[in-house]
DNA sequence: GTCTATACAAGGATAGAC
DNA sequence: GTCTATCCTTGTATAGAC
C-alpha cells in the first residue's frame, strides 16, 4: 500500500460523496485494510485533505507556468483557463466538498490556502497585464482589478455551482458552459485582435 | 422556549463556527436546556437548517417583491442587491456553510433548493427585461442571459469568498465591495441614462 | 405539553500487540 | 507495516417524570 494509492482512492471516493461524507473506515475498507493501518499512512483525515489540496495547488502551478511560456493571447489564456477547469473538475471533492474548510485548513496549519490565494491573484494581475501590452485586451488598471476580482471569484465558485445540485455532471458539457460565459466576459473588453484571438479558440475548439 | 428562539440562537451558532461545527449538545447548552428537550422542538439537526432555509427564502421573496413595486432603474436595482447581500450576510451559516448541502436539502426532503433557484433566475430575467425596456440598459438576448448567469453566480458566492478566511468580516466592508463589483459589471450594458442612475446610487450612498 | 435522563450507533482518533 | 481493541464525540431515539 503507498500513500499515492490512498490519495487516488480517497478522491474518487470524495469526488463521489463529498468529503464530509466519506469516513476512514469505509476509505480503509475500500482499500481492503484495516483503518487501524489507514492511520499509520495518514494520521487523520485533515493529512488526507491536505496532501490532496497539495496534488491540485502543484498541478496549477505547473497549468499555470506552461502558460506563461506561451505568446500572450486571448485564444492562448482561454485553454490556459480550460485547462485550469479540468483541474478543478478532477478535484472538485477536495474543492468543493468542504463546509467551511475545516478549521485546520482557515488557521494554516495543514495548507496555507490563504497565501495560494494570494499568488494567484497576482498571477492573473500579471496575465492580465500583457494581454493588454499585446494589444489582446483594451484596460485601464482599475479594468485589471476589476477582471482580477472577477476571475478570481468565478474562476473559484463555478465548479461549485456546477456540482449543487449534481455531484458528477458530465465534464465537458459543465467546462464548454462556463468557459463561454468567461469569453463573453473577456470580450466585453477585447481590442479587435482580441476578439478574432477569442474566435480562432472557438472555431479550434469545435472541430 | 420558543422554535424561533432556537432559531435566533442556532443561526448565531452557525454564523460564528459553521453548520457542521456545531452540535446539538452545544446548542442545547446555550440555549439552558436539555439535549433531549431541543429535540422536542426539532427533531434532527437538518430539521434546525431547513426551518432557517425557510426564513432565508421567505425573507428573500419580501425583499424582491418589494423591488418589483418600484420604477425599474439601476439604482433601484442596486438597492435591491444591497438588500439581497444583506439577507445573505445574515443567513451565512446557513447558506454558506453547507457547500454541498446535506442529501436531505438536494433530494429536496426537507427544503427544495433547485426550485428556489430556477424561480430566482426567472425573476432576474424579467427584471434585467424592464431594465431594457426602460432605458436602463443596452442589451440583446443573449446578455440578458449573460447577466442573469452572472448575476446567479456572482449573487451566490460572494458571500462564500467573503467569509473564506474570516467567518465575520466587516458586513458593510464587504457588501460595499461587492456591490461595487456589481455596479461595475452592470454599467458594461449600461446606457447612459443607465450609468447617470449608478452615478445617483453611488451619491446617495455615500453621504 | 414540556422536560430529563439515558442509550445506541457511527465516526475520528490513539495505543499497543504482532 | 499491519492489525485489534478502545476511547471520545456527536447525531438520534426513546422511556418516563412532571
Amino acid at each position: 500500500m503507498t500513500d499515492l494509492e490512498i490519495l487516488k482512492k480517497a478522491l474518487d471516493l470524495f469526488n463521489e460523496k463529498g468529503y464530509a461524507h466519506v469516513g476512514m473506515r469505509e476509505l480503509a475498507r475500500e482499500l481492503d485494510i484495516s483503518p487501524g493501518n489507514l492511520t499509520y499512512y495518514f494520521k487523520k483525515k485533515e493529512d488526507v485533505l491536505a496532501a490532496l489540496l497539495n496534488q491540485f495547488s502543484t498541478l496549477n502551478t505547473h497549468t499555470l507556468e506552461s502558460y506563461l511560456q506561451l505568446e500572450p493571447t486571448n485564444a492562448n489564456f482561454l485553454q490556459l483557463m480550460r485547462n485550469i477547469f479540468d483541474n478543478q473538475f478532477r478535484f472538485r471533492g477536495v474543492y468543493v466538498g468542504n463546509q467551511f474548510f475545516p478549521v485546520a485548513v482557515v488557521e494554516k496549519k495543514i495548507f496555507d490556502y490563504q497565501s495560494v490565494v494570494t499568488k494567484r491573484k497576482a498571477i492573473y494581475q500579471e496575465i492580465f497585464s500583457s494581454l493588454r501590452k499585446a494589444g489582446q485586451l483594451d484596460l485601464d488598471d482599475q479594468d485589471i482589478s476589476f477582471l482580477v476580482s472577477f476571475i478570481t471569484l468565478f474562476g473559484r465558485f463555478w465548479i461549485t455551482e456546477a456540482t449543487l445540485f449534481n455531484k458528477s455532471p458530465n465534464k465537458d458539457e459543465v467546462i464548454q458552459h462556463y468557459l463561454f460565459l468567461l469569453a463573453r466576459q473577456l470580450s466585453l473588453f477585447s481590442t479587435e485582435a482580441g476578439i478574432k484571438s477569442i474566435e480562432e479558440y472557438r472555431i479550434k475548439n469545435r472541430g
